[in-house]
Order: structure tokens, then C-alpha cells, then sequence
DNA sequence: CTTCCAATGTTATTGGCGGTAACATATGTT
DNA sequence: AACATATGTTACCGCCAATAACATTGGAAG
């Protein structure tokens, strides 16, 4: 019924989403300002509160695409490969760590703002749609109907190391140390070991 | 020669950091004001600028005491281990995953202003200074006399794992999500499969 | 002990930002 | 054509980071 957002401006939510996201990626997430964001749409600095309560409600809307892009990215990546096999399950991996050194901003913004991420659901369940990409490869893989413990146990450390991957290299802790690391071996190797039996 | 900070206030630059800490903590690292610290330490908004050049200063002395506290944790970890054992590794990771969640605001701010770290030589080998606790232990369990690409490409899975896993329990990502973890029961499995021949 | 300089701290000020209120304009519905 | 509502602007407030000008303290030199 309402369109909401084809007014005066044509589309300034999407704009201003889309302006939040570039200046995330380019400033970083803390030193994103409204001010630029409106700078760059062409309107006043009033103007977004029409649309966001707050800088933070900005935010979020970027970090809900990015949570979709980033799962819509691991998705592709399934296409074509043997569901629960070792190949889908570094697919998966390639694509989380893809994203993230893509979208270094975004992602940092994903897992930064989490104090406020336990007070929207949606964004949990997003979140947990994201992880259940995996899952759903481990279930297969291990011949498990739904998600027990085995399936969680299984899968958490995969989780956990393509995301600790993630952030040392966006975080350039590790070209900083002058650490060479060939990231498609290092998911590769490590996959294989934390699905061995 | 100078003592720099036993002055009017006693010693204000201490006092700060320590206040820039508790801020950090209490707010998160994005919420941070000099303001704030400022108010805690009981002196005006200028004086702040006697003892760092700018915010972004302040927070820089608290990563740095808080690489340097993360590193000494870990290595009180090892005390009475048996060296490149599977027990030292763990103790390892342990304790690296205590620090964050006992320090959450310090460990993102560690790693979050990092676009900065690059620019700053004295963090970049503090942080290697605390990978070598982990490498280190690497050598002597694969016999190695230096630090060679071997010890490197067995290393890092640990590193990242326990990595990403202390940003998923900070972040609440798991909590949030009703993922029951036991902590210790993850670090420990997953390392001795990444720990495995 | 006195003098004086350098280190440290304060007050006043500037510029920028997040956010609100009052006002202005466009839209589409009747 | 007229009006209610959605959207956008201007003016404004309070807060903050940072700087400059001024004040005070501690200790070294005589």
C-alpha cells in the first residue's frame, strides 16, 4: 500500500543506506558520521530523521544487508558441489572470509555493534539464519535430521576459526607482522583437519 | 630523569588510562568520551591534552596495556606445563579467550581501531610478541629451532580459532542465539584436532 | 631560602555533530 | 479543488574534541 519512500528525493532511505555503507567501508564504522551521510545524499542533516530514529538505527540497516549479502554470498557458493562435502563446507568458509575482506566496514560493523544486537531479534535470527548455512551442510554430512548437539559441536569450530580469520586479516594483524598467508590453503588445510573423524 | 606524572594531580596520566579503561569497559570502546574520563578522574576537559596528543592517544595506551596483559595471562598460563605439550596449547587459548571475555572493551578495541595499528610499529610487535608465546610452543612441539613456515601454518588455525571464538562470546552472537557452549570443552577438542599429526 | 623556569592544570572559546522543533512543500485522495 | 499526511528545511540546543590564553605548582640554580 504505502511505497514510503519514493517522495520528494526520489528514494532517500535507500540512498542514505546506501551512503552509510560507502562511508563505513571508507572512514570506518566510529568515524562514520550523519552529517557526512547527508552530505552526500544532497539533503539536509534533518532530513534522515524522517526516515531513521536515531544514527544508530542507520547503522543497523546496513548491518541487516550486509548480514543478507554475506549469507546470500555463502549460498551461491554451495552451487553446484555435493551437499556435506568437504568442498561445500570450504565453499562456505571461502565465501564468509570473501565478504569480509570485501566489505571490512560492514563486516567490522556486524560483530562490532553487538551490545545492541541482543535487543533486535531480528537481526539474531538473521544472524542465525547466516550460521544455519552451515549447519545444514554439517546435518547432511553427519546424516542428521535436525540440528543436535553433534551437528553444533561440529560446526562451531569451523565457525569460529573462518571468523577469527576474518578479523586478523581485515585487522591487518597479520600483513602488519609481515605474516604471509596463502588464505585459500589455510581454510582449505583447516577445514579438512575439523572434519576428519 | 623526568618523572613526568607525579605533578599537581599525583599522577594524571595513570589515572586517565585507568579511567579510559573503566570507560572502555563500562560503554564500549565507540561510546568512549575524554569527556567522560575526564569527570572520572576529577580534573577539566583540557588537561587530558597535557599527557596525549589526542583521544584516539588515550585509547592507544590502553591497547597497549592491554596486549601486554593478554600476553603476560598467557604465559602465566604455561607455568608447570609441560612445553609443546597439547595441555600448554590449551592453556593458551585459555587464557587468551579469558582475556576477552573478561576484558571485551579492551579486546575490541585491540583489534578494532586498527586501521591505526599499521601505523603504529610499537603495537605491531607488541602483538607479534604474543603470537610468539603461541609459536614458541609450536617450535619446541615440532622440533623446530626457529620460527619456520611449518611452525606458521600450524600456528595460525589456533590462532584464528581462539580468535574468532572470543569475539563470538563477546559479541553474544552465541548467547544471543540460545547456542549453549562449554568454552573449555571447545578449546580443548579443537585443539587437539588442529594440534593432530 | 629565594628566584625563576618548565611542567601541569583551568577557563574561555571554536567548530562540528546528533538530535528536536517549528516551519515549508509536495503528494495523492476525496 | 482542498485537505491531511508524508517528506524536507531552517533554526536551534547541548555535548564533545581540541586549542589558546592564563594560572599555579614543583624543583633546580643561585
Amino acid at each position: 500500500m504505502k511505497k514510503k519512500d519514493a517522495y520528494h528525493h526520489g528514494d532517500l532511505r535507500a540512498d542514505l543506506i546506501e551512503a552509510v555503507r560507502r562511508l563505513v567501508e571508507e572512514k570506518g564504522p566510529d568515524r562514520f558520521t550523519v552529517a557526512d551521510a547527508c552530505r552526500l545524499a544532497g539533503v539536509s542533516t534533518a532530513a534522515p530523521y524522517r526516515h531513521f530514529a536515531d544514527r544508530e538505527e542507520m547503522l543497523l540497516a546496513v548491518v541487516r544487508e550486509g548480514i543478507r549479502a554475506q549469507r546470500e554470498s555463502m549460498e551461491a557458493a554451495l552451487i553446484g558441489r555435493e551437499p556435506g562435502s568437504v568442498e561445500a563446507v570450504v565453499a562456505i568458509g571461502r565465501a564468509y572470509v570473501a565478504y569480509a575482506t570485501a566489505n571490512p566496514g560492514v563486516f567490522r560493523l556486524i560483530f562490532g555493534l553487538s551490545r545492541t544486537h541482543g535487543e533486535h531479534p531480528d537481526l539474531v535470527s538473521e544472524g542465525m539464519r547466516t550460521y544455519g548455512v552451515l549447519l545444514g551442510q554439517m546435518a547432511h554430512r553427519l546424516g542428521r535430521a535436525d540440528f543436535d548437539s553433534e551437528v553444533m559441536a561440529r560446526s562451531l569450530p569451523l565457525w569460529t576459526f573462518v571468523h577469527g580469520l576474518s578479523f586478523l586479516l581485515i585487522d591487518q594483524k597479520l600483513t602488519a607482522a609481515k605474516l604471509p598467508v596463502d588464505v585459500e590453503t589455510v581454510i582449505r588445510d583447516t577445514t579438512r583437519r575439523l572434519l576428519a573423524d
